[in-house]
DNA sequence: ATAACATATGAATGACCATTCATATATTTA
DNA sequence: TAAATATATGAATGGTCATTCATATGTTAT
């Protein structure tokens, strides 16, 4: 377990805005609109979080008339799901971090 | 999945001297100096992240003598052993990472 | 060729938060 | 009780990086 690899993972799958996107093509291979659409990031946002992505190896994306569309990579999908599930079966333990209260957390959640 | 316990999860998790205290717990309960040695953390760094990882309840503390003695939370270790599973079984995926490269990670990494 | 649509890129800003330093609190031993 | 040891806490700082704005590039249709 070396230091590059760990931080690599949690950086590219610990942002929120990231990990949405990358859950979403979980389900199914979307073009730029449709995952600004269905996270509600700004277009410009969401194409900086896919150049990110892409560059870590986690999605890859081909053209396809006017639009690109991203499919998360073979690999990296058995990752997405069981962090899903990980959080689903321990949410109360997640949950009821005082975290939650902090001011810095709070803020960053609409 | 909540907004919530997504970023309380990976806020939690997602540092990576978090993420490296709590894989010395998952191997047996340390005192707060044992965990300062194992790290190579400044004991003051370690005791806020220590603090930060007590509100999260990721782990518990016993007072034994002169020492705190931590614990990582029986909820919360499969969670660790899953993520580390993950790093090394899909380690080749991400360390392709382009990141690696990247200033602003390299930096970070000494 | 030009308009319209889809996506990418660059630069700038601002906020979060990890770390450090200094100091406080708690516990044991002499 | 004072000294030593172990840990916690508060405040301050600095760097990373998410987001935004403005604009560029690429693609299709008229």
């Amino acid at each position: 377990m070396d230091k590059l690899e760990v931080k690599t993972f949690f950086f590219a799958i610990g942002d929120y805005s990231r990990f949405s996107i990358l859950a979403r093509l979980v389900e199914k291979d979307l073009n730029v609109g449709e995952i600004t659409d269905a996270t509600g990031l700004e277009q410009s946002n969401v194409s900086h979080h896919l150049s990110c992505l892409l560059n870590c190896g986690f999605v890859s994306v081909k053209k396809e008339g006017k639009s690109r569309i991203y499919s998360i990579n073979p690999g990296v999908k058995p990752i997405i799901d069981n962090v899903i599930r990980h959080i689903e079966e321990y949410r109360d333990d997640i949950i009821s971090c005082d975290i939650a209260d902090r001011e810095y957390i709070s803020k960053v959640i609409k």
